[in-house]
DNA sequence: GGCGGCATCCTAAACGATTTAGAGCAGGCG
DNA sequence: CGCCTGCTCTAAATCGTTTAGGATGCCGCC
């Protein structure tokens, strides 16, 4: 490590003097601790007179309350876990700023963890989170999660929605958008451009995601009447490199498709770049539709068409529908699925004339 | 809400039937509580014969420990508190990734909170967090944070590092990169391709990044003997926006400059729009370097020249630090400045001949 | 004057773990 | 036979809150 590093003087403590706990503000009030609690959460049944002693005394000596005893006590901590696979990628980042946004409004605080993808890690990730108790679990399953992975999450009793990604068969509330509706709205626009052969670069079978974006670009064939060609589809994950490759793999198909839908934006950059480096321009010779619109879409060259599948509108339900669970444990299984909204900016356009 | 919604059956709880614990299976077992305690954690003085009964019976019974009655106990919750400003942001999503990550190999959870550059709620939502006794924040401050505004966490007694930005005087721990260098370098390598007039977009002095960023590019200038002109400096924060429009800014001068440095990766990807919507190319009429080297950089077209700030490598350091400190409370204070590395690509270029 | 009713505060028992001091017990040894 | 040593295990205190169920004192009223 190159690293410059330079030691001083150990951290100045103002007053490191054993953190105050509520039975010594009682002890030096002169009250019990009962009362002092009362106080502190303004109880009705507390005089105005005893509060404010209490209050004041609390500032002055910089008491913070500890939020574990208490939880101990009555079985609810505020803190919502939420577990996700990934947090580079920008579409999870604004669903994680959105959930953390309306949690931390309600109150909640957030404890995270990352799964990379990875289902062992996932649960020992979630078994991780659990033992903080959390209130409720906010959960975007890693690929191929089975009912049996999340079987130790319901047996805990802590309420659980999904988002984005579900589970088939898991019983929990769910937020995501209608994906199938979704890249069927992406292939009607390219049709109605006019392009008969059209592309899917991405897919990504292991996640429900993946499996309902498929879907959605058969349905938007068979609503066309076009046929299905395995060959127009270009596999991999919702990496730019997945976009890279999977377009110049479909350019180099003896019959070209001359338009292309994407599992998600960031291939759809991917795409984008590859198809810059075979010198070709996006919606003059190749039209391309996103998925998701991340706010990066609308700032690319030639800004992105794309399917906005409203993240921060989701995962604000996400949030209320884990609030709600919290409230009555026993209320029915609900399933949000927004209508996503197509987007269309300058990467489609009609397919080149002469080659049709 | 044009939401899909469909209710059905409430959610399947295997067994709600009150969660188990420790207790419960001591007595069970037939087995005192200190046992069953001591043979979950592995302590030598149990019986194998023992221990493997208690952990049997622990995982039939799907027993979860209550980290938070342990912690209440031991003073100790192996929560890490982390305090951002902004999580959108990629080169702090990437920050947030490598924390998460090394935090999580070493045992530790994440608590997590956002302050959106408010200091205000800066110090609400640290104070929330400290409710939970973390054994550790990593925070890096909102802009404007004084020392003031963090003496509350330093009478916590709670280990705090600060990571990327750093309030001067506050006598925490700091892990991050050296921008004053940085940005030096990025400066130096435009001089030496031959550009005189260098601006500089973003400028953000209420954080001490942009402080150290805006004193990098004066040294820069200085080392080449080039006059630091104010009027080159398009001020703002660290957004894309700020750098569309800062660019266009900076061309609309009477002596325009050839080329600019930024604030951040950012402010550059801003630029690149801006220049491409004026018609100019990026790296032949205009050379431009970023800040970060965020994963994006590379990929965008042209391919970013940007300044790597190291940002998972010292993500990873500000981890340890807060570990260490943890460990000794009593060591000196570390401060581990990273050298940053300048990354050619393709935005920089010699200055359009003729116009020199 | 006794008593009910308030308003206010307190006692004491949880909550679920960890940890220290020491209790049983078996075996070995003089 | 008595004592010491080791190995296991237990009893009980403890962490910092919350909360049910009193206790206390004061007032007014019949």
């Amino acid at each position: 490590m190159d690293a410059g590093t330079e030691g001083s003087e150990p951290q100045g403590g103002v007053s490191s003097v054993g953190r105050v706990t509520l039975q010594q503000l009682a002890q030096e009030l002169g009250l019990s601790t009962a009362t002092v609690s009362l106080a502190l959460r303004d109880s009705p049944v507390v005089a105005d007179a005893t509060r404010h002693k209490v209050l004041e005394a609390a500032r002055s000596r910089g008491y913070v309350a500890n939020r574990g005893a208490a939880s101990l006590r009555t079985a609810r901590t505020n803190i919502v876990g939420i577990g996700l696979h990934d947090i580079i990628n920008p579409s999870f980042t604004e669903l994680l700023a959105a959930l953390e946004d309306s949690l931390s409004a309600a109150g909640k605080t957030v404890l995270l963890g990352v799964s990379q993808e990875d289902v062992a890690r996932q649960t020992r990730t979630l078994g991780t989170l659990a033992e903080y108790r959390p209130d409720a679990f906010i959960v975007s399953p890693a690929a191929g999660t089975t009912v049996n992975d999340l079987r130790a999450l319901a047996a805990s009793g802590i309420a659980v929605v999904q988002v984005t990604r579900q589970v088939e068969g898991s019983g929990f509330d769910f937020a995501g958008s209608d994906d199938v509706a979704g890249v069927a709205l992406g292939v009607a626009h390219l049709v109605e451009l006019g392009h008969r052969r059209i592309g899917m670069i991405g897919s990504f079978p292991a996640a429900s995601t993946g499996r309902s974006r498929l879907a959605g670009y058969k349905a938007g064939l068979a609503a066309a009447g076009l046929p299905f060609d395995p060959a127009l589809i270009a596999e991999g994950p919702g990496l730019r490199e997945t976009g890279r490759a999977g377009v110049l793999q479909l350019l180099d198909l003896p019959q070209p498709p001359t338009a292309a839908v994407c599992f998600n934006d960031l291939n759809a950059f991917g795409a984008l770049m590859g198809l810059q480096s075979a010198g070709l321009t996006a919606g003059r010779d190749f039209s391309l539709v996103g998925y998701d619109d991340v706010s990066e879409a609308a700032l690319w060259h030639p800004p992105l068409t794309t399917v906005f599948t409203r993240i921060p509108e989701y995962g604000v339900i996400a949030a209320g529908l884990a609030l709600k669970r919290i409230a009555d444990p026993t209320r029915p299984v609900e399933r949000v699925m927004l209508t996503p909204r197509l987007v269309v900016r300058d990467t489609t356009a009609p397919p080149p004339t002469g080659r049709r």
